[in-house]
DNA sequence: TATAGTTGTCTATATCAATAGACGAATTTC
DNA sequence: GAAATTCGTCTATTGATATAGACAACTATA
């Protein structure tokens, strides 16, 4: 649709392979590659992006190894189906029914909590004093056995003492916050940005090396506009885009 | 803030250098490393990060090339004022009313439009039957003499036959719909997503190879749920978040 | 079965990326 | 003025990246 020429630079930092590699992505993600068919030969490829064939095919071997493409040999390379989540972001942003028809399954898995000071920002979100305690969980979202995003959520720790119990239980903020006795809340701000895959990231998002993360800073609030979660998330972008609704 | 250890990864396609530029970089946008102070000097931060001091230099030289730190022989590398811009998105998103109060001066300069038939996306999303001729602006978004967004746009050419001209002379998508009868609309749907910055997104971006844009497609309808608008827009992700009010 | 088309493997070469060490040049501090 | 600190430049070495060419292995098709 857009197609705009986007050709490849070189000594930036980033090897050819890996941004003909990024290009493959586009491509498939653009419907230039469809899934389920055969990539244009690995000499097309090269003749197309004016690298070599065998920088063409390091490439490829980087995104056999994502398990996006099949080689076979004497046959061609293939696009395995692999479509991006589309993640719905609102007012009433929720993990597992956001995803409710993509997916057969989905969950919040805790990796870890632990009680720590706030930290100024943290506190000025929560409308705490800095230095109060708040609980810390770690968390990864996973559907269908895949992982896709990776959060670090903050509760005031006097007024959601135990939270961490009930999300290992339930694997879900709302059914823990209801507990608490909030039945309902509201997203009341995200901030969007993105960068490149940190360690923590990668590991805990089955990502490769140089992956880029989409972050959203929220705050979720009461009905009442009282402040009760701090959170960052990050999605992996080649997983997963997220889908503002204007009326929601 | 969230400080987890987030360490370097080698043999990825993604140079040591670079990695480490986009790391001091984050170390700016979080404030471990504050404007128009010094760096840690060069051996410092080679060791924090576990490389070679000339590796060090490598990203600092590139982000001197790219006017974010300054290097003094014998006083050391300083920190240029570069604060992220924060653009609000929402149902009522505009680019220049979302700006006021961060810039001084801001619009979109007109880059080029072309008439073309409209493909099955754009035909879907205007509600209008596919190859239908549509009105396509390419524009950059300005602020303070920095490009802080690039946008393709279409509109349907029958409706708003000359709507170019409009752009040109205004520079504002929201005063060029004036001369249309739209006084007011709103956005209907936006979708989010990131990926590295493609050969157009550098040169109209100013950018360096390796960046990340974030890229986002959204419809604008008129009060009455009418589809006029349909953009994909591409910001710096070093220099730009996405700010989404839920109340708005 | 023969041929064309495609991926897989091998060798060789040139350039880039990263490390290592030494020393020069400019600035600040004592 | 001397010393310490810091950025700038140089040489050398190693491994990763990229190109080039040749040929093997496998598949599909005429």
């Amino acid at each position: 649709m857009v197609g705009l020429a986007s050709s490849i630079e070189r000594r930036n930092g980033v090897s050819l392979w890996r941004q003909i590699a990024d290009k493959i992505l586009q491509g498939i993600a653009s419907g230039d590659f469809a899934e389920n068919t055969a990539l244009p030969p690995e000499i097309a490829l090269a003749e197309r992006y004016g690298v070599n064939r065998h920088t063409v095919r390091s490439a490829i071997a980087a995104l056999v190894q994502e398990g996006v493409l099949k080689a076979e040999q004497g046959r061609g390379t293939f696009v395995l189906s692999r479509k991006r989540l589309s993640y719905p972001i609102g007012a009433r942003t929720r993990f597992s029914t956001g995803l409710q028809g993509q997916t057969s399954e989905r969950h919040l898995a805790l990796l870890s909590s632990s009680t720590e000071p706030a930290s100024r920002r943290i506190a000025e979100a929560l409308h705490i004093a800095k230095g109060e305690a708040v609980i810390r969980l770690e968390t990864r979202g996973e559907a269908d056995g895949h992982a896709v995003s990776r959060a670090t959520t903050w509760f005031d720790a006097k007024r959601f003492a135990g939270i961490e119990h009930a999300m290992a239980e339930t694997g879900s903020i709302t059914a823990s916050l209801k507990r608490f006795g909030i039945n309902d809340y509201l997203r009341h701000s995200t901030v969007l940005s993105a960068r490149h895959a940190d360690a923590d990231d990668l590991a805990a998002l089955d990502l490769q090396p140089g992956a880029i993360v989409l972050v959203t800073i929220a705050v979720n609030v009461t009905l009442d506009g009282e402040p009760i979660q701090f959170a960052e998330s990050r999605f992996p972008a080649e997983r997963v885009e997220l889908r503002l609704s204007a009326g929601d």
